[in-house]
This record gives C-alpha cells, sequence and structure tokens, in this order.
DNA sequence: ATGGTTGCTTAGCAA
C-alpha cells in the first residue's frame, strides 16, 4: 500500500498536472493539503473518473484538505475531536481498509510569538489530544500532511540560519515531539536518516534551483503500521518547472497484503 | 534582517 502526501497549493490550479502524475504513479491513498477550494468547487467527478473516491473538507481562498483513495473511505471526520469552533479547514481523517489516515494541515504560525504562533502551539494540543482518543486507537494509523515543522537541524538547508525561526523553534519542535510521544514513527526516518532531503521549497530567491529547503511534510505511522514500512521518500521531480506547488509529495510503501477486502468489509 | 514569488481575489493577505 502507497500512501502519498502532497501540499498541492491550489487543486484547481494543479489539476492539469495532478491528473497525469495520479494515473502515473497509482498510490492507493492521496492525502491532500492546501486544496484552497469550497466543498462546491472540489473536482470529485474528475477524480472519480480517475479512480478515486474522495473525501474533502475545504472553504473559500485558504486551507482545505482531502484523502484520496482506491477504496471508499469510511468514518470521515473533519474536526479536531473537540468543540473548538475552527473556521480553518485544516484536517481530515478516514479508515480505508484498516488503516485510520489523517490528512492534516497544519498552521503556518508567521513568526515566532505572534497570535498565529501561538494558535499553531494550541493546535497540535488538539491535534496530538485528537489522535489519543480511542476513536483514533486503529491497528494501524497514519497521519500525514503538512505539518509546517522541520523536526530536526537534518531537515533544514542551513540550520544556523534558520535557529529558533519559525517552523524550527524549540517550541514547535517539542510540539511535534509530543506528537510522535504518542507513538508515531516517522516513516522517511526509517530508510533515509540523512540531511539534505526537502519537502518544501520557498518560491522567492530561486530557493528549489539552490535546494534551499526544508522537510515540513511528512508521514507518520504508528509502531503496527511503521513495522510494515518497506520503503519511503520524497519525489523531488515533482517540485521542477513552472507553475508547480512550492512542496513535493512525500511518500511511503508498506506492506499489508494479508489483509482480505473481505476482512475489511465487516 | 530584508525582500524576493505565488495563489486567491481584486489590494492585500497568507504562505
Amino acid at each position: 500500500m502507497k500512501i502519498v502526501s502532497w501540499n498541492i497549493n491550489s487543486l484547481r490550479k494543479r489539476i492539469d498536472r495532478f491528473l497525469p502524475w495520479l494515473a502515473e504513479t497509482q498510490p492507493d491513498i492521496v492525502c491532500l493539503q492546501e486544496t484552497k477550494c469550497t466543498d462546491e468547487q472540489f473536482p470529485e467527478l474528475a477524480l472519480r473518473a480517475a479512480g478515486y473516491y474522495c473525501a474533502f473538507h475545504g472553504q473559500k481562498s485558504y486551507n482545505g484538505v482531502a484523502i484520496l483513495s482506491k477504496i471508499e473511505p469510511r468514518d470521515v471526520r473533519t474536526t479536531l475531536c473537540d468543540e473548538v469552533i475552527d473556521p480553518h479547514a485544516r484536517v481530515i481523517a478516514a479508515t480505508i481498509r484498516n488503516v485510520r489516515v489523517f490528512s492534516v494541515y497544519a498552521p503556518n504560525g508567521q513568526a515566532v510569538g505572534s497570535p498565529a504562533y501561538d494558535y499553531k502551539i494550541q493546535w497540535y494540543a488538539r491535534l496530538r489530544a485528537c489522535l489519543g482518543k480511542n476513536e483514533n486507537s486503529a491497528t494501524y494509523l497514519a497521519v500525514c500532511g503538512d505539518f509546517n515543522i522541520a523536526p530536526r537541524d537534518e531537515d533544514v538547508h542551513d540550520p544556523v540560519l534558520w535557529r529558533g525561526a519559525i517552523m524550527c523553534s524549540e517550541g514547535e519542535r517539542a510540539a511535534f515531539q509530543q506528537l510522535c510521544d504518542l507513538g508515531l514513527t516517522d516513516t522517511l526516518r526509517l530508510h533515509h536518516p540523512e540531511a539534505g532531503l526537502f519537502s518544501w521549497w520557498d518560491y522567492r530567491m530561486l530557493a528549489f534551483p539552490k535546494n534551499r529547503g526544508l522537510r515540513i511534510d511528512a508521514i507518520l505511522a504508528n509502531a503496527s503500521l511503521a513495522a510494515n514500512c518497506t520503503a519511503a521518500g520524497i519525489d523531488r521531480e515533482m517540485r521542477k518547472g513552472k507553475e508547480t506547488s512550492d512542496h513535493a509529495p512525500v511518500w511511503a510503501e508498506f506492506e499489508l497484503d494479508n489483509i482480505s477486502e473481505l476482512d475489511v468489509e465487516r
């Protein structure tokens, strides 16, 4: 089972490149972030024609998340399991086969100490609480998305320049670590411990050609799922050329072949 | 530290 997570930065703007990529790559599950469209605008028909069921949660102009799957997703949730009225569409969860999948778009945070930063830290506490609830104590759990945090210095092209900055601050890294402390493993690092692998490059200052990026997108897996992770990577090719998202897709492959469809129907 | 680029929506915000 191949899972891909991609901050697409406007699905409508990217659809003509996304569909051929989808046809070529044939992932079992795709988690999208920054779809930047309302649910009415979501290109469900085109994606259904491409062979994917869609669970989506959007809003006008900003944010927006989705899960695409070759098998119909069940038990869709679009909140962080709490009563908070949050106008930002940043989370969707669904069960596919026996894998509970989250597609999350963490707040950017703007600048350390800003109101947006406080919201980011609060949001992480809410995500952690949500993942800890019984509803999500699935056998297999994957938390995928744009975390807007570079977890370690290896995830940063110039750790000295970025020290303490947004996406690299101690508070954010602590929030990410607390998430992992629930028992989640960063699947890329199971297979690629080396520095210099990035998933986001700023549109400005020729950041991509200079490879001045950060790894802020990830696929986190609980212990039972991580134990079956056979490969992981970042599809840097999709950041090349014009009219691309500023993020590349990140992916992980899992060997879960012993699950039959019939087992899943129940 | 600043500004640069892109997307959405139409001057300015968010990233």
